[in-house]
DNA sequence: TGTGCCTGAGCAACCGTTTGCGCAGATGCA
DNA sequence: TGCATCTGCGCAAACGGTTGCTCAGGCACA
């Protein structure tokens, strides 16, 4: 007399229900709950009078699968793995989501792990996800030569990259096409006439800034035209502000910076305002990503849009096929850039 | 004549190596294998010959630990899921940074899902992360009345409610401290002289929503005055402008707005501006939050200023403690705001 | 030399599901 | 009636670790 009834409060389960509860309660086996359960009724031939009671028993138990012990019986463990530097930043979060709304849609689960850009912690994390059984890995964190990343494409994990590529080994990535987008930014500051054009760029060893730095004098020498540049090794403001200071100081007549992203370009911005200049009229300032809220910052900013959402989605899709089909060949895939002008360009005086 | 000579690569493992595989190599048993490699060679004495054999192997063969099966004998996962509306909102990705490296540092993982307020989503997210065994559940998506909330309670798993309470059940939570931002708000614009108030308000089922209504509410009446709100659904830029659109037709003479977060203040401001008139010339703006970037919007947004990460990680370390406890009796704790004044208010013409 | 204790490791059950195979009864067909 | 086939479900072996218990050998001590 144990039974549920209408009216009374369940009591709380102290151990989960397992099959093997709901298996006594509908009085079959444990088998027969597992396949009704799966909706395999029809292949283990169950009759439609067992089904019903078997399926009103794990109702009435509040059976919930237990994907741990399904997981490490068919090693599917419906969890995916993703690494970037900062969740708190914002074009990434649009990336994340993204990535999270194709999973979803495909039933799996995301571990979402912040580095820091260090690589220690993307090490522990990374190491966490395999341990887990992670179906698969998004890397958004990649180095040109990327330890951490290597250990995953040994463990035999399937792995996209994201964001940044890396010559680690054969994986497929989807990334910003750097070199048209640069190649946009450029074009559009000389044709408001700027001639001194500086480049604050990202981490040196990062897929992103060579491409973007190398489009960046391609672009210039078209032009008969030299750009001058720094790395920065955090893209924060602080760090935009800090290069482009010492740009400005270096190089007075300067009249453009080209940033590596829009962190970068905010700090530009106070650099060029602590300089006693003003953007856009003296010195003009382009972007990249085109982060959140890029066009309501003063001046709001122009700046090289990448479509976040798209391209977490895109790295996601890409990654569930990886998982499907083990044996695909690795691809690369750009996400097209757009030039989106707002007030921190103008023409060179 | 399988070992691995320096200089050689290692075969890359078709199938993972397990404790089997170690145990073979090193010639011991798995149990001590696995006494070994969890640190329990003192109290399993193992001689430390033995013990260094075993590492060694373990190293060579590129063991790494099945998580998976570890936490079906265990029970513990080293999972945790996290619940928020949308990772890709500033002010929560702020709050998922803070959770995440408390986490990360107790050696837990983080499940992240976002749901756009909608329930459906939240339930098929919750119940795989208790499907998934998660230890403990972060869940920012409260609503007053929340069924799925009542579910993970239900299951037995330790829940701590962030950004949001709720009256479902007994379950700890870290909230803003509602009503005393709200106060300093409504008392910044009461000491600029404003007495025509309106408040843009959260979805109405929420408690910061309902809390800060009362605070404004009670601030005002206590100035022997009345103030008049609107609840909006989503709490996003467009609903900030259409609510306040309304508000400043119906009752033109309003001097100042009170948003219930800085996305719906931006909005505000926008309505403010379309209207023909000037924030905060003519009409004064407050937010609530201080997501990234505020100081940096035009004009800068005077708001309330909630420490994201600062709550993020206590509620992380709360539900961490729960887990540990799970006994421990529920408590609510309020992050103290502060007001920042910046651009967006001003003296009341 | 006999007894008892300590040392260092192995044995085997168990965690909750999945799934290939087996089997008893029923049914169909000759 | 005899035999083959089908139906509906049970059996039991995995999956990869963890852990309480056992056990053989060695040593100390009387």
């Amino acid at each position: 007399m144990d039974k549920t009834r209408p009216g009374e409060i369940p009591p709380r389960p102290a151990r989960p229900v397992t099959l093997r509860d709901v298996a006594r309660e509908a009085g079959v086996h444990v088998s027969t709950v597992s396949r009704v359960l799966n909706d395999q009724a029809s292949a283990g031939r169950i009759t439609s009078e067992t089904e019903g009671r078997i399926k009103e028993a794990a109702r009435s138990l509040g059976y919930r699968r237990n994907s741990v012990a399904r997981a490490l019986r068919t090693g599917r463990t419906l969890l995916v793995g993703m690494v970037v530097p900062d969740v708190a930043n914002l074009y990434q979060a649009g990336i994340t989501r993204g990535a999270g709304d194709v999973l979803l849609a495909d039933g799996y689960s995301l571990i979402l792990a912040s580095t820091d850009d260090n690589l220690d912690h993307a090490h522990s994390h990374v190491s966490a996800m395999l341990g887990a059984r992670a179906e698969g890995l998004l890397y958004g964190v990649a180095r040109e030569s990327d330890t951490v990343l290597a250990d995953a494409i040994d463990a035999g994990v399937p792995v996209v990259l994201f964001n940044r590529g890396s010559s680690q080994g054969p994986v497929s990535a989807v990334l910003p096409d750097d070199r048209m987008g640069t190649r946009l930014a450029v074009e559009h500051l000389l044709s408001l006439g700027h001639r001194k054009i500086v480049h604050v760029a990202g981490p040196e060893d990062v897929s992103s800034t060579v491409n973007r730095l190398e489009a960046f004098d391609d672009t210039l020498g078209a032009a008969g035209l030299a750009g001058l540049h720094r790395f920065s090794e955090r893209q924060t403001e602080e760090e935009g502000e800090r290069l482009t200071r010492q740009l400005l100081d270096q190089y007075p007549d300067t009249t453009a910076v080209l940033a590596g992203n829009d962190r970068l370009a905010l700090g530009a911005i106070d650099a060029i305002r602590a300089s006693g200049r003003t953007c856009p009229v003296d010195v003009s300032v382009v972007g990249f990503n085109d982060m959140p809220y890029s066009e309501r910052f003063s001046p709001a900013l122009t700046t090289v849009r990448i479509s976040q959402y798209d391209l977490g989605a895109l790295a996601a899709s890409l990654l569930l096929k990886t998982i499907v089909d083990p044996g695909r060949s690795p691809e690369t895939r750009l996400v097209a850039p757009e030039l989106v002008v707002r007030q921190s360009t103008a023409a060179a005086r």
